[in-house]
DNA sequence: AATGAAAACTAATCAGC
DNA sequence: GCTGATTAGTTTTCATT
């Protein structure tokens, strides 16, 4: 990966729907160089896809919580991730560090939503406490930072 | 916003790549008429943008973590946010309700790098306290969720 | 709001370097 | 790994309904 990839992948993280000739112009390589490159990066898991972005609220989910799960002593970290993984209003989950095992950005409707997830989630095998925050407003999400200088893969 | 917008705004998060042609094959509708959906969807921020997903460790990015912050008491929740902003390692940043008021999600190449993004916080005018939390893994991350029936906008 | 047709542009493929 | 040429497909514009 070299300068001109990072170049590629900042200008898609920024557009996602960048035209192969677009980007060309941008980095001065011709369309099918770009559309290699990006094949390559692609094949390689450093792009791992394209996403629209959307505006929650206007989707009909206006409720967002960050959820701490605290898990039972005898819980299986891989075998809760693998249920998590069935409530598909889970945005985000990660596994970390301190006092609870595992952190979930949730989607809700409204907090009747947020409860009833709750509630699966407190039901939920080798899961032993729930630590919901709501979030009271969004200042920003996703967005694309500088790249450091000296990536290696 | 009908069931056809929200289709297409579903197969756009899924892929934001997708070709107007194709999106149209999809719902039952010319290339322009989708176009025409798209554009409006766009002008009324509900698609705020397109995004390639990176592999965060491919970049150099080896090393992500949750950051609550604790405000002094006469800070100013606005001000703190526009100084935050400042601060392009803070890819997500949500005002929250409870023993924090904003909760970060940073990411760095390294323990080093996270170090000093905590330093610098803790020296912004207007934060009393900082509480670091390392993801050792993500499990997911922005993934793609049904939409309820009943969006309103 | 949607359509079909035309023009402009873009993507994909491939031979050659 | 890049280029330029070719072909196929896509986007854009617009007159029409």
């Amino acid at each position: 990966m070299d300068a001109v990839d990072r170049q590629l992948i900042q200008a898609l993280r920024e557009n996602g729907r960048a035209s192969y000739a677009e980007l060309g112009r941008l980095v001065g390589l011709s369309g099918p160089s770009v559309t290699d490159r990006i094949n390559r990066l692609e094949a390689a898991g450093v792009i791992t896809g394209y996403r629209a972005t959307v505006d929650a609220a206007s989707l009909g989910l206006g409720v967002t919580a960050l959820i701490g799960l605290q898990l039972s002593d005898a819980a299986d970290h891989e075998d809760v991730a693998q249920r998590l993984r069935d409530l598909a209003e889970i945005e985000d989950c990660w596994f970390i560090a301190g006092d609870d095992s595992y952190m979930l950005k949730v989607r809700a409707s409204n907090v009747d939503g947020l409860e009833r997830t709750v509630r699966r989630l407190s039901l939920t095998k080798g899961v032993a406490r729930t630590r919901s925050t709501i979030v009271l407003s969004t200042k920003w999400e996703n967005r694309v930072g500088e790249l450091p200088e000296d990536a290696e893969a």
